[in-house]
DNA sequence: CTAGTGGCTGTGGTTGGACCACACAAAGTA
DNA sequence: TACTTTGTGTGGTCCAACCACAGCCACTAG
């Protein structure tokens, strides 16, 4: 076994005993190092795939906020793999999109009637805010990507509203490449701000059948224009 | 920016500009660490991190087979990460039941009628390993999890069972430390045969309605009975 | 002539040591 | 009291070696 992996794997376990859990601080590096008989390098390493994978945050200086912080940023690891596996062209975005469709979908079938007027309070700023006409298309599709992540995260589980958030993300700089190319931008935006709002009052009238279908026919309407 | 995520944007964009493609060899860690004007000690960061995110494999000594080579393996980053955050009790393994749940039976149900005989034969032959009335439980799983990701594999869509896959594999220890709980290890068995051979039946038989509710009945039976 | 053997070479894997930039904390100073 | 300086511990980076490994190749014993 490499070094770096028996390092990776005791620290995993660790978390995974509960000796170490999210806010406390790993020792140093060095401490690391001497504990596990391996070498400096080797303890970095391993911290390198923890930060990556969204376990770990680090930091330089001293004080409360410095070293390796144990964390859970479950997002940042499932985009860079979807980026990366994107690029091979060997995970088609029509799988993305259809993958998109299913969960956001089931998403609003399930929040509809659930979330009460204070879950959906967020979801309605961030529609507020597109409505602003002379918002750059960039603009606006970070917050349409905000949107549609606050609805799927109204279904409350964890693991579908973090691979939506992941998706929207992964596939952003293909979506943004792509608006340039739109005939009439205005158009499509006033298409998805009256899309957006419809999706939004099914899943507040606890229409579930109506806000899945809605929001199904949004995103692969949108697709469809954009070519992608 | 760090030196090792500057070498990760670099190799990365080759990736995604086609430049590297699957099958190829990364230059040796020195000749990078002189191309990027870096160390080899953050050109190795760079390539632990892009081999924990399947996206290469190393191996050392020399000939063909050795260096690092591109690949496109999106299971085991995605299995790690949700490893470790289930580790961090930030992700509910009610959220990932529920989420299989969700992804296999669209699955099911999209492949109905639409796979053909060539495709079942594989999840037959499971099947049948799986009647084996003296497999032990961690034998009996393990083609159990074969099973439902070659089922979830029929719908054609790569991330739905590559995420699939993850979540079995990622979940596979929590399922083995319970089994031995279970009071009557054969009469479960029998009872998780019978349910396959019906879903696989119905995705035969192209109801897709069918085949999504008995899987949905399936997973959520199993874990019930396992308490998990 | 063939089969085996040993060295050569280039690969990743690992180590120890050195230095840097950073940020806070404490001691010193106006 | 308020500011400045110094100290200390952190991660970030680099370097120069050495190891283990695996293929390749020339040499040698049979």
């Amino acid at each position: 076994m490499k070094a770096y992996e028996l390092v990776l794997q005791r620290i995993e376990a660790e978390i995974s005993e509960g000796r170490l859990r999210i806010g406390d601080r790993l020792p140093g590096e060095r401490a690391l190092a001497e504990r596990f008989g391996v070498s400096r390098t080797s303890v970095r390493e391993a911290i390198r795939v923890l930060e990556v994978m969204g376990a770990i945050r680090t930091a330089a200086g001293s004080g409360p906020d410095a070293g390796a912080i144990i964390v859970a940023e479950p997002r940042s690891p499932l985009t860079s793999a979807l980026r990366l596996h994107l690029a091979t062209s060997h995970l088609p975005i029509a799988d993305i999109v259809q993958t998109r469709v299913l969960l956001e979908s089931w998403a609003v079938r399930e929040a509809s009637g659930k979330a009460g007027a204070a879950e959906l309070a967020g979801a309605e700023r961030l529609l507020d805010a597109m409505d602003d006409p002379g918002l750059a298309p960039e603009q606006f599709h970070l917050l349409d990507a905000e949107f549609h992540v606050s609805l799927s995260a109204l279904a409350g589980n964890v693991l579908v509203s973090t691979v939506m958030a992941s998706l929207r993300d992964a596939i952003h700089g293909y979506v943004m490449a792509v608006v340039p190319e739109l005939p009439d931008w205005e158009t499509t935006a006033a298409g998805l701000r009256r899309e957006h709002h419809a999706v939004l009052r099914a899943v507040r009238d606890g229409d579930g059948d109506a806000a899945a279908s809605l929001v199904a026919a949004h995103i692969e309407d949108f697709y469809r224009t954009a070519r992608l």
